[in-house]
DNA sequence: CTCACTATTTTGAACACTCAAATTGGAATA
DNA sequence: TATTCCAATTTGAGTGTTCAAAATAGTGAG
């Protein structure tokens, strides 16, 4: 069995893959994972000796199939977790994720199976990450940051790509929450701010804010200029 | 913060005490814990170092009461988990042990808060054991073992004193479950064996079986010569 | 009082994970 | 081309938990 210590490594690679790293440079997992550059050295040789990353010397890691199946099975637990304190907990959904960080390593198969049943097979957590199925399979959406929006526009929040729970209260105040219809009412590229409307209230974003969240247009708009390279988290 | 282990290891100490043991034997503790003698001697060193626990070398261990206090967090932990997956997710009180032998590690003290609020501040787990509050206060009832009945009467089933899965699917056929009536029909001290109707069935069970049956008697009844020595999990 | 037996302790080692600090490799710069 | 600089690596060490196997202490039997 995996260790949490290895879950949660192999998990952030797979983040850090997603987010756009084919390989992913050893002192980033080791800022994101929080320890000193020489461990994730050590670090990586061991879990190459386990077959879950391939690594380029002085390059960087990169999950082995065998790798990203356990990273979805991580994934699916943390995601399956906070929706499941979210709905019937009554957690709130900026404070699920410290929680489901822990639970994610100590639940069995069995409870996540019951959970999933509970909830109805859901196919995104509280924050519009997608849950993969027991399988590993995992929907793929075509969503585009609310900072490629290059004219006006309307759409939908889908998700909202940070755990700070900060940030989440902030999005709650304001109706951006997942779901939410949005207008883009005008954007400011040397400025680098967008004004929006969603529900009733009119706001300002700035441009690592709006990086942040997540929109399906109603209709083709925006470009893909700046990549969606925030949302490192579950 | 206390590790997994040493979470285990005082849990597992105060039950030894709670089932009559004062000074529990380092041999016994390493059978309970599922280690070699020598790993009991080093843990038990480390865990006096850090004040959870008292020692007589070659005596055995014995908790401070900043031990007892953990162990009464752990327990409590582990047994609201016990009865929330038994209420809430529909788990059969035979399988929950082990998940929340993993799980009592994991949750945070606002999850507990939840889980003990949504479930109405139970004062008992799925098998009858006393859920200690959140300052550590537990409940004490005077109850006896079903062994230790020298004639026929009448009581309640309080508690089973045994978390295997196996006896416990054993004891639900029988409706042996905490809750239900039984009525002492005959004693066979010399054949260790004690004859019983619960509900409309009539049994017999063994010494060993009895001694697991923990019961509240209607009229006052039967003796304390033997101990309640059973009982040593949560 | 001595022997034998058993429970406990000691010793030396391992595994997983981590750090601090010194070293090295490679790329970009001058 | 030689230098500089940063990222990665190596080395040596420490913590927590565990084991196998040898040594020891205390008990009870004879
Ligand atoms: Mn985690
Ligand atoms: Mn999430
Ligand atoms: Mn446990
Ligand atoms: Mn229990």
């Amino acid at each position: 069995m995996a260790t949490r210590t290895v879950e949660d490594y192999i998990k952030r690679i797979y983040l850090e893959q997603q987010a756009g790293l084919e390989l992913v440079p050893f002192g980033r997992l080791a800022s994101a994972m929080d320890v000193v550059p020489g461990t994730v050295t050590t670090m990586v040789k061991a879990l190459a000796d386990s077959g879950l990353v391939g690594y380029e010397p002085r390059q960087g890691v990169r999950l082995t199939p065998a790798g990203e199946m356990l990273a979805l099975h991580v994934l699916r637990r943390h995601r399956l977790i906070e929706l499941f304190l979210v709905r019937v907990l009554r957690f709130d959904w900026s404070e699920v994720h410290d929680e489901a960080e822990e639970l994610e390593h100590a639940v069995s198969e069995r409870l996540i199976e019951r959970i999933d049943e509970l909830l109805g097979r859901p196919g995104y957590d509280p924050h519009g990450d997608p849950i993969p199925d027991a399988t590993g399979r995992v929907a793929q959406r075509n969503l585009e940051s609310l900072s490629s929006a290059r004219s006006s526009g309307r759409g939908t929040i889908a998700r909202i790509a940070d755990q700070d729970p900060e940030f989440l209260r902030y999005a709650t105040d304001r109706g951006l929450i997942p779901g939410a219809v949005l207008t883009v009412e005008s954007v400011d590229p040397i400025g680098e701010s967008i004004r929006l409307v969603v529900g009733d209230r009119s706001l300002t974003l700035g441009r690592t804010a709006a990086a942040k969240i997540l929109v399906a247009w109603a209709s083709p708009l925006g470009s893909d200029l700046d990549r969606v390279d925030a949302g490192t988290n579950g």
